[in-house]
DNA sequence: TAAACACATCAAGATATATTGATATATTGA
DNA sequence: TCAATATATCAATATATCTTGATGTGTTTA
């Protein structure tokens, strides 16, 4: 129940939704990526990022400064979420890479 | 994307999943039945399962002065959340009732 | 080494949700 | 008709979550 919970609270949340469909779209991408893409402050993006991680949805790689997120495998129950979510014909902002130096 | 929240947030809260699962085991239950049966005061379960209800997963037929209760007929969305709930192996409380009259 | 950058986390305030107790409505039976 | 019952809803409070701005940590590069 616990995980279920943890689950469902993640999704509970239209702006982590969308990030969940965007890093799915685009595949891997760094915080400052979504910073830009989605028009919203760091530690906003951060925390979000983060609660999908928690929850399972995302797996981080960290490369230098860089943390990259990019969907974790998921099990039955979390792709039968995103598979949801897919259906959802959500509008996604495009991609803006705005990082300084790569 | 709205109707997704409606469902998700609905399921965000183990009261409520444990109140859907307790429906689907006993198939029809009024609002009496549950609130004995959850040790719940009244306005709390009638709240819950109005939540439900706008969300889509339960139907309630009224007789009389008594409000019943019962799963609705689910969509695909709802019906792969519900699979989910089944797996948890939540522990519900006996079905106690307690009504008055009948 | 110092400055710039990427990111995480915290504190404060704003907003949303849950719980309780009280009250309102409708139905039934004495 | 009156009292009891079942349910819904509201107001107040408690609790949780979200957003922002500030600060801290680690990395890179000038």
């Amino acid at each position: 129940m616990e995980e279920f919970l943890q689950i469902v609270s993640a999704l509970n949340d239209a702006t982590r939704v969308k990030m969940l469909a965007f890093i799915e779209r685009h595949g891997r991408v760094c915080v400052c990526d979504i910073e830009n893409s989605f028009e919203m402050i760091q530690s906003r993006v951060s925390r979000h990022l983060k609660i999908l991680k928690d929850a399972g949805f995302l797996s981080v790689e960290r490369e230098g400064r860089w943390a990259y997120f990019s969907l974790a495998n998921l099990d039955e129950s979390r792709e039968s979420m995103l598979k949801q979510i897919r259906k959802l014909d959500i509008d996604l902002p495009p991609l803006v890479h705005n990082c300084k130096v790569s």
